[in-house]
DNA sequence: CCTACCGATCGGTAGG
DNA sequence: CCTACCGATCGGTAGG
């Protein structure tokens, strides 16, 4: 029996916006984690300090909670790496922004959104797929005018779509392995496994 | 209300044996479309002509049902591995065969075992992971021979440990976008996509 | 957003 | 390996 949540007097610390955010955030941990069918709809609810019904007060059901998560994450991703890649830079140089980006968007703290599209794609309903499937079309139209110009420049040896599906599919799987917050000082960082990573495709003299 | 299973009166078409193998197999398939948890063990009973109960039968649990599918597949796995590499030959030919071999582990007809273990690793109770790394460790082994031997060579720009993880992490990934049974003439098929992924990451001059 | 609840499903079992 | 079944869980809802 939890303690009735307290009417604010002022300054409401929980608007319905942050609460549906509050939702999102804590839904997309907990996908990570467990995946979309071991987390319940009760775990994601107490999680927020909500009762078991409650989510769908936001959300029409599970899966809408799930489609928001991957929107937010497409949507975040996408503003991240348009702010940090600079078009004035050499395309190999927006090549290393754009792979350190990636990384940052999977791994960074909070940043579960993107890892959850990756690995609980299937369980998402095709009507919602269409969705998600038009914004990611545009961050990999991103990747792909780098890569393309990277090819056209000889440093890229293989067909420039294919190697943006390998490419991020090298990265993308770095969240079954990967893990931050380093025990050993031997562990790789962020900066050292894009530096690598550009390194293993990019063929400079 | 299916037909009663009729005895063989010879040469039994499903020895115990087979049976179980036809659970791995069939649990295989189903794992990989629609998930561990999104299948249910009705849906595999039902697809080798069983009840529901009877899997249990063969199998302890739901869990022990899914190791079964991940042993299967490192073992076939490494079983095709070491039957494709030629050891007489160049690293850089090993390499090839490495990557050709395993995009067929991941993409021929039946070949479902190691994608289940891709992406529904983390279904997999803890006691049961220490059997299955054990395997990995194996087939990592295999690669990383030949990656130290080209990264010796000067062939591979990256360091052989994370060159390892990210060029089977795009090959992995391919589980997600790679679709066998060509319909139109454009898509690659298994052995160019191994080319253009040695094409990648090697560096020849 | 909570209370109270329902219907369906599912892993697993007893007994044969 | 089947029959018959159970207990628990879970997504979702009505009414406030």
């Amino acid at each position: 029996m939890p303690a009735k949540p307290k009417t604010p007097l002022s300054a409401p610390v929980s608007s319905p916006d942050n609460r549906r955010a509050d939702l999102i955030r804590v839904a997309a941990r907990l996908f990570r984690e467990k995946g979309f069918d071991g987390t319940t709809i009760r775990d994601i609810a107490h999680a927020v300090g909500m009762r078991s019904g409650s989510p769908f007060y936001h959300f029409a059901n599970k899966h809408e909670l799930l489609m928001a998560v991957m929107e937010e994450g497409l949507r975040l991703g996408l503003e991240r790496t348009q702010g940090a890649i600079d078009t004035s830079l050499p395309a190999a140089d927006r090549f290393r922004q754009l792979v350190r980006t990636h990384y940052g968007i999977l791994h960074d703290t909070g940043s579960d959104f993107i890892p959850v599209m990756l690995y609980d794609w299937r369980s998402l309903p095709v009507q919602y797929k269409r969705r998600i499937i038009e914004l990611k079309d545009r961050y990999d139209a991103i990747w792909q005018r780098t890569l393309d110009e990277l090819h056209a420049q000889g440093l890229l040896r293989a067909d420039a779509k294919l190697a943006r599906l390998m490419i991020l599919g090298a990265i993308n799987f770095s969240a079954t392995w990967y893990r931050a917050k380093p025990r050993s000082a031997k562990r790789v960082d962020l900066d050292e496994l894009a530096a690598q990573t550009v390194a293993l495709v990019l063929h400079t003299a």
